[in-house]
DNA sequence: TCTGGGGTCCTAGGACCC
DNA sequence: TCTGGGGTCCTAGGACCC
């Protein structure tokens, strides 16, 4: 145990840095004081709850839910449409002032990182956290929950201790007192379904499932029993990566404003999304592999059908194409609400191989490919349609 | 429940090989 | 082929995270 492991978790992210910014353009209200919550537009029915200031919080509003559900329980509820550059923008610039700190810094989402240290290098833990809070808050305008312990998991849970604007430590001999008394659902990990099933063998807190008999729980839940276990007795071995691993997916989707019963108009939401993850997929300097499309029904089926390819590819037609056919060979005729096109098995190792085999055909459409990712990269995505786009 | 979007990982079942 | 067992690959679906 010779290192410390800071977890940083921006407080509500989202409404935080919509409210930072409003200010820095001069609003005369903070968003952050008043009852409040970033929400999609729910004329296109993409009406959820994405964060919610303290005061929404008050009136027994969850991240999650509807925005119809959020402004019957506080009916003069603020709703502000999310902006993510600004959030990439604020992101960044706190992640740049942590790593001042130290090289060993993993960023974990777009709000969240794990820093770590060593026991020597950092005597009192505690307060070099509060003085990195206040920076934060001083330099950056707004505040986050910081989380100290010797592993990632315990960090993680310490940051949820207390919110917002606090420094919470789990060391191994608090777990008792600080982790196991809590919901056994606050474990990470432990969401909905499982909470249900551990609440049927009568594991209702953390302490609970710590005490449990590990091979019982590894017959229920596979290797997942095991890992839970592990979790609840603060068990983690993982690293903090400094250095961010390979993408292994890159998907597209969107919630269609009104339901699509038509191939025609589905063919043309499918060739934006293609477009944008083909797009993506050649920044990246790679090729896939396995191409998947997926389906939500209006009744909130899921269903998703995949190929894998014999040559890894990157261009937009070739995926284009093979989008069109796994569509046709999945769809049910039945009215569709979301439309996913995903890219996976990715490869460095086809890129390369692709441009010794590719037929002349091939040849033109990268050029086409590259010509329209570098206009688009100068002047925006709008500027240039392809034909068949819509 | 008037239920987003982008990810990761795991499991089960079937095909196919020896 | 009244029929085993182990390994690998592929597909679909689902749980979880932010």
């Amino acid at each position: 145990m010779d290192k410390i492991i800071f977890h940083i978790d921006v407080n509500s992210a989202f409404l935080s840095w919509s409210a930072v910014d409003a200010l820095n353009k001069g609003a005369d209200i903070d968003i952050r004081n008043i009852p409040s919550v970033i929400g999609g537009d729910e004329s296109s029915r993409r009406g959820v709850v994405l964060a919610k200031s303290v005061p929404a919080k008050a009136y027994g509003i969850i991240t999650g839910e509807s925005l119809f559900s959020a402004r019957r329980k506080c009916p003069n509820i603020e709703i502000i449409s999310p902006c993510f550059h600004t959030y990439e923008k604020y992101s960044r610039a706190m992640m740049e002032m942590l790593s001042e700190y130290t090289p060993t810094i993993e960023q974990y989402s777009i709000d969240e990182c794990f820093l770590q240290f060593s026991k020597s290098f950092l005597s009192e833990p505690v307060k070099f956290a509060e003085e990195i809070k206040e920076r934060i808050k001083k330099e950056l305008g707004f505040t986050v929950n910081i989380g100290i312990s010797n592993n990632k998991l315990l960090a993680k849970m310490a940051s949820e201790l207390n919110k917002p604007d606090k420094v919470n430590t789990i060391y191994p001999s608090e777990i008792k007192e600080k982790m196991w008394p809590l919901q056994v659902e606050e474990l990470f990990m432990v969401g909905k379904k499982a909470k249900e099933k551990l609440n049927k063998m009568y594991i209702y807190t953390i302490g609970d499932l710590a005490n449990y008999n590990v091979s019982l729980l590894k017959d229920k839940f596979k290797s997942y029993g095991e890992l839970i276990w592990q979790y609840s007795n603060g068990i983690d071995h993982s690293e903090v990566a400094a250095t961010e691993g390979d993408i292994k997916v890159i998907s597209n989707s969107t919630t269609l404003a009104a339901d699509i019963i038509e191939k025609n108009q589905a063919n043309k939401v499918l060739f934006s999304l293609v477009e944008n993850v083909a797009a993506r997929l050649r920044k990246s300097n790679k090729c896939c592999s396995c191409i998947a499309v997926s389906i939500r029904s209006s009744e909130f089926k899921n269903y998703s059908h995949q190929k894998k390819l014999m040559n890894p590819t990157d261009s937009t037609e070739r995926i284009a194409e093979t989008v069109q056919q796994l569509f046709d060979e999945t769809w049910k005729r039945e009215p569709i609400r979301l439309l996913g096109v995903s890219l996976s098995h990715l490869s460095e190792e086809g890129y390369y191989q692709l441009s010794l085999f590719e037929s002349g055909k091939e040849n033109k459409n990268r050029a086409l490919d590259n010509a329209i990712d570098s206009i688009r990269n100068k002047y925006g995505d709008n500027v240039i349609k392809r034909f068949g786009s819509k």
